[in-house]
DNA sequence: ACCTGAACACCGTTCAAGT
DNA sequence: ACCTGAACACCGTTCAAGT
């Protein structure tokens, strides 16, 4: 039983309609469309490190054809998050005609804390793909960094945000309380940590300068 | 290699010193301290997520050994970490009597911010288990959200902080922002969310009614 | 009472063989 | 050009056999 999140558009079939949509053979692109739907059915039913070899069996595909098309988890993520990364784009563009640009700013952020969380674990992979760039998975990133930069931007021209604020930080904020939500049991402690953050980007009282300092651990590769 | 973090109070030894301390067998408690030393250094190298099989290996015991003294990764993480909390507990009855108020739990938030990053990947096992009480990881969080507890009410007290805010979401955002080092390459970015956070803990103006919808996935077992 | 390590289950990834 | 699945490497966990 795989429910439904708030934040999915209407399922308009599996179409791989990126912008570079070279011809695949017809058992490929078949093939192509089975993986999606199949790792989008198990991304929620398990999270987004749900079993490969799970989809490949779900979609009645070998386990080589889904590295053939997807040679990384990260790939295929993409791929199964592409609409919902258009429409995230899209509401931006919708939102910039808001009237109240902090307003239109939080809408969109609330659209984006809903995508961000479409899969459990989605949003650290996101986070992460986030920082270190030219990963698959951030294909979209850039489009929508400079989606809701528009917004920040538009809502700091009209002095409901402070100047000094960085874009990446606001969708940092969102990745952050949607991080939470994943953690905690409470289901409004994201939107109370968010919403604080957000008045923390807008006042201009100084904070106790509490810094936190991470640790650059070495990876493990 | 394996560089010392900033938090780490200097190590004396590892010391099953916890409440519950049984007389073990000469050679059980040898083999205790054994992996607690080489837990530390597997987990610093490799992060919270190190393999357990390495960690027996480079105690030079069987692997079935180290199941025996911590049956789960959390109970083993839980040992390793024990100095640490109970640091952190007596930094909090230190800070108690700092001359402001906010300017010592902002400083216990930032040892704090230090002990949950001390290994990679720590703040999500900890934040994780934080949620779900019971877990063996969790068994020094209720001492810390106890002190953490006292510093936001005395803060509070003064005013410096508004009243209707939980401690847990103040240690929340401590995690939040801990995750977020993890995530990023900004090694400033943890410490502005923080400072956000705090700053939207203290005003009172109302921010902007922006909602997050965390999604109850079910788990995979 | 405690230790050991082989055995099992599981997963990700590659690649030689097929069509 | 694409598909298949056996093979390999790796990890966590258990448990029968040992001392």
């Amino acid at each position: 039983m795989t429910r439904t999140h708030p934040s999915r558009v209407a399922a308009s079939g599996p179409a791989p309609t990126g912008p570079d949509v070279r011809p695949l053979r017809a058992d490929a692109r078949r093939n192509y469309d089975l993986l999606i739907t199949a790792a989008d059915a198990a991304f929620t039913e398990f999270g987004a490190d749900a079993s490969l070899d799970d989809i490949a069996r779900r979609a009645n595909v070998g386990i080589g054809t889904l590295y053939r098309h997807f040679p990384t988890r990260d790939a295929l993520l993409a791929a199964v998050l592409d609409e919902g990364t258009a429409a995230i784009v899209a509401r931006a563009t919708e939102l910039l005609d808001a009237p109240s640009p902090s307003l239109g700013l939080a809408r969109w952020l609330e659209a984006l804390g809903g995508h961000v969380t479409m899969y459990r674990g989605l949003t650290e992979a996101l986070a992460a793909s986030y920082a270190t760039k030219d990963e698959p998975l951030c294909r979209g990133c850039d489009a929508i960094a400079a989606a809701g930069a528009a917004l920040v931007r538009r809502a700091q021209a009209a002095g409901e945000l402070r100047a000094d604020v960085d874009p990446r930080d606001v969708i940092m904020a969102v990745h952050a309380a949607a991080w939470v939500g994943e953690q905690t049991k409470d289901p409004d402690a994201p939107a109370r940590l968010l919403a604080a953050m957000l008045v923390g980007f807008r006042d201009d009282s100084g904070a106790p300068a509490a810094k936190s300092r991470p640790r650059r651990a070495r990876g493990r590769t």
